[in-house]
DNA sequence: GCGACAG
DNA sequence: ATCTTGTCGC
């Protein structure tokens, strides 16, 4: 697929300062509201139920159901590694991947400069047309509400989400004591750290696994928040959907597979 | 000066 | 992210 906005080019020879007035203007053409044309409930992973009976009319819809991109990153020395797993009501259908000299290091804030470039090449590759991508890393729980996935989304035009294992900046509206309950949500409001007015929900605390006894060994939850065409509630929607039973989703770890696949193929 | 800090 | 064996728990 092409780049709609080459403007927004996370180019690692910019200054510090300039990276970051890039992620304002970024931020301020991002959109989080839903803005997508697939059915959010249409969206389904494969590893579940194999009951799909065919539509009361006998006619086959997978050519309506969404296609789903999940994309990760690996690192082999100075290299980044990124790939792309496409795929449509639960099925693989294509593949992409592009090896990229990194150029600088990672800065907390200023991820997308340094896999950006690899990410948007994968996605060049890319000829099956996507309606949404989960990105690892944050989206709108940001400094500037310009993570990785807001800043991949606006690029690409494509409605996007950012899935992270840990939280940047924000704060949960009620602290977490222990542990939550498979399936619970926790809203992520924007505190001093970050751009938006204080209090607004920028993401979602999701607790997308559980072990059966959490008292003992708890597993801890994803932040999700959204990176474009996406509100937040329809985000925590989404990526609830998509975890087949395992704390990540789907997509996300099927891109994890191929870019481990990928790395044993390239040389630091 | 002291914390905070996606991947 | 990455370096890595065993090990705890369901």
């Amino acid at each position: 697929m092409r780049v709609v906005h080459p403007e927004f080019a996370p180019d690692a020879s910019l200054s510090r300062e300039e990276m970051e007035t890039l992620q304002y203007d970024v931020a301020e053409t991002a959109t989080f509201r839903d803005e997508f044309d697939f059915d959010p409930e249409s969206v389904r992973t494969g590893s579940s139920d194999d009951d799909q009976r065919e539509l009361p009319t006998g006619k086959s819809d997978t050519g309506e159901k969404p296609i789903v991109v999940g994309v990760d990153q690996a690192f082999v020395g100075e290299k980044a590694v990124s790939a792309i797993v496409a795929a449509r009501d639960g099925e693989v259908i294509e593949r992409t991947h592009a090896v990229v000299e990194t150029e600088i290091p990672y800065i907390p804030g200023l991820l997308s400069f340094r896999e950006g470039t690899a990410i948007l090449r994968a996605f060049e590759e890319l000829s099956v047309e996507p309606d949404l991508a989960i990105v690892d890393g944050s989206g709108r729980i940001h400094y500037r509400e310009a993570g990785i996935a807001t800043h991949i989304g606006v690029m690409l035009d494509l409605p996007a989400i950012g899935v992270a294992k840990n939280l940047l900046c924000g704060k949960l509206r009620e602290p977490i004591q222990g542990h939550l309950s498979e399936g619970e949500r926790i809203p992520v409001l924007a505190n001093e750290r970050v751009s938006a007015p204080d209090g607004t929900v920028i993401g979602y605390a999701l607790q997308s696994r559980q072990y059966d006894n959490p008292e003992k060994r708890h597993v801890n939850p994803l932040y999700v928040s959204p990176g474009h065409r996406v509100s937040a509630e329809t985000t925590a929607d989404l990526v609830w959907q998509l975890c087949a039973g395992y704390k990540l989703p789907e997509p996300t770890r099927r891109a994890d597979a191929y870019a481990d696949e990928v790395k044993e193929t390239v040389g630091s």
